[in-house]
DNA sequence: GAAATAGTTAGCCACATCACTAAGTATCTT
DNA sequence: AAGATACTTAGTGATGTGGCTAACTATTTC
């Protein structure tokens, strides 16, 4: 039952990385753009950003002393997907209870022309 | 930046407790039943349901000794915005880009022409 | 080639998380 | 009222997470 969405919730449960992700849509950037709203340690930022990358989310290329990281929108999607399945099932459930009540209803209201 | 995001994403990061998600998604069930197909004590397994308690994916009442747990769908469409939200920034960034693309591609074309 | 820049590695600490067992409470059932 | 059922609480331990500082490497820049 472990997979990939495991790591990948995980990656985006933390707040700092899920800014980085906010940021990183709106196009690629070198680490220490990344870092520099968040008020930690830079070491403790790399961290979160190893996280994002073994989630899956972003990926990194080092050109000279800079690494420049973008996003990997295909996790998002994966992600999105799978929420979205349980709420439909859901939703779709709370649909037949609702036709099942109306069902229901009309039904009694027959009985009572019946009556 | 701290929001109830962080709670729902840590939550269904879990994999029993995305599968208790699954389970619920078919309808409420009492605790005993969304236990039974998971291989742990009944004490851990019940703090994986106070965790998706206290992340709003879940609610439950006691009634007489059975406590029936039923899903909170809302925390479910909220994430999935997030989601969406980031997929689509980015995914518009790339149309922007193709876009650019394009126009240099037809600005050279003409150039040629031009020459 | 010395100094600044951009990351990286190593090591530490506090606290959270996930698992367990043992024992307790409250509510049926017989 | 005794026993079974359905949680619930308390306490323990291993491991993971997020933060730090100190020290290091690799690349510009002057």
């Amino acid at each position: 039952m472990t997979n990939h969405l495991d790591s990948f919730f995980a990656a985006i449960s933390d707040p700092t990385r899920r800014a980085v992700i906010e940021r990183l849509t709106r196009g690629p950037l070198p680490v220490s753009d990344l870092h520099a709203p968040h008020d930690i340690a830079l070491p403790t930022f790399l961290r979160h950003l190893k996280v994002l990358e073994a989630a899956g989310l972003v990926r990194s290329e080092k050109v000279g002393r800079v690494r420049t990281v973008h996003i990997e929108a295909q996790p998002l999607a994966e992600a999105e997907d799978w929420l979205r399945r349980q709420r439909q099932i859901w939703e779709g459930r709370l649909d037949r209870l609702d036709a099942l009540a109306r069902s229901i209803n009309s039904a009694e209201k027959g009985q009572q022309h019946d009556n």
